[in-house]
DNA sequence: ATATTTTGAATGAATATTCAGCAAGTATGT
DNA sequence: ACATACTTGCTGAATATTCATTCAAAATAT
């Protein structure tokens, strides 16, 4: 641990250069002392998925975290009570930025089931979403998912609402084409290989997220040949 | 914690229904005190695997498994000088029985690509391998293998090897049967899709392993519909 | 002046590691 | 046979370390 960041006339130049969170935090930030509370709470978020991210979930520290907002050793227990309630906050905003997102792409894609697909899948690949960075902290939570009943809840960030919109693409595209599977089943082996995917880009092995988005949109083109091709829907 | 274990008079009991490990050892072994040093780093890993799925990785603790195994506080440092190390052999020892169990599958199943693809996924769901307590103690690892090299290392439990098989079986079946899609490609689908399916297993949620299997057996119809039907390879 | 936010040292709990000694077995000498 | 020293496996109390949490005091904002 850098020992130079425990004294705070070093900690400005820090500050500048901190995280991403408070770049855009400060655009939206007055000098409001209420604004300033949410503030420091997503500053602390987004160095614990930094730390997450660098050390792993086991050697991931409050110290830790405090020297990568640029701040000090008691700030975390101030603005979160404890350690495990930052853990479970920073889980939440994982958890509702992805749900947000994948919500919204649907949207955007209008009502035809093969766009929606093509789109859905699109979304996982995002750059905004599918960063190493997010990607490292979603696996260290899974890994402690299965003790952890708060984590389980929230892990399925591919959720309850998630898996049953894939059933429901799966089964539109099967009453349209024909296809002779069952639409669960079908949603099962999709899903979980975007999973898998996000899995291995973790892992890094020089897999890029073009190349994991690629290997996505064969497997469609596969499962879904009428509605899906290489270059998008037909 | 159970502190009755720290009383030396009721550890016999607990051995004699500790774990598996100890179970298959006496048949081979002596009694008690003569047990030798690899059969207790067996029991010892064994009762890491199962303090790995209960607890997660991070509460992971040696008091845990010395527990577990029905043995004293300092055994685990006796046996391997450090936590690290124990874990370092534990995953090292997932890592052997997976890589033999697929091996020696493709093996019996003869020279046929198409068998061969088969058996291998049949193989990823095999009862001695597809526990949840072994899905669990690899998640936990894959929670902490990005910031560890020797983890990342043996964690490609599906490892180079392992890819290698699944893109020259890909394109044999596509030698065979004119697919136009890339080897590498279909195989990265393939096995993230059987990697993914083993984390939704281990997380639960009512998904079992026939099920998982026939998601599985569902996507690779739908890859290599020629060659491989929803009973089996053509 | 008051309220809020931040600091950093102190505290205490958890736990990995060490180690002196015990016990069970084994080899050697008588 | 028996005694003696030696080896190996194991124990559990003591130690050292790491780290979350607390809190009195300082800084900052209102």
């Amino acid at each position: 641990m850098n020992e130079a960041l425990r004294n705070p006339k070093m900690r400005m130049a820090v500050k500048m250069r901190a995280n991403a969170a408070q770049k855009e935090a400060t655009d939206i930030e007055k000098k409001g002392r209420k604004a300033s509370k949410e503030t420091r709470r997503l500053q602390l978020i987004e160095a614990t998925i930094d730390s997450l991210a660098k050390r792993g979930y086991a050697e991931t520290t409050l110290a830790d975290v405090a020297d990568g907002a640029g701040l000090s050793r008691g700030i975390v227990n101030f603005h979160f009570e404890s350690k495990e309630k930052l853990l479970v906050a920073t889980l939440q905003a994982m958890a509702d930025e992805y749900a947000n997102h994948w919500y919204t792409a649907l949207e955007k894609a209008g009502p035809r089931p093969a766009d929606q697909l093509w789109a859905l899948v699109a979304a996982d690949f995002d750059r905004r979403i599918c960063t190493k960075r997010k990607l490292a902290a979603w696996c260290a939570f899974w890994g402690e998912a299965k003790s952890r009943p708060t984590y389980q809840a929230l892990c399925g960030a591919r959720d309850v609402k998630y898996q049953e919109m894939v059933i429901a693409l799966c089964a539109a595209l099967k009453a349209e084409g024909g296809y002779d599977y069952t639409a669960e089943t079908m949603a099962l082996s999709l899903s979980s290989m975007l999973e898998g995917l996000w899995l291995r880009l973790m892992m890094g092995d020089g897999l890029t997220r073009e190349k994991a988005h690629e290997a996505a949109i064969e497997a469609i083109v596969a499962m879904f040949p009428k509605h899906i091709a290489r270059n998008g829907p037909k």
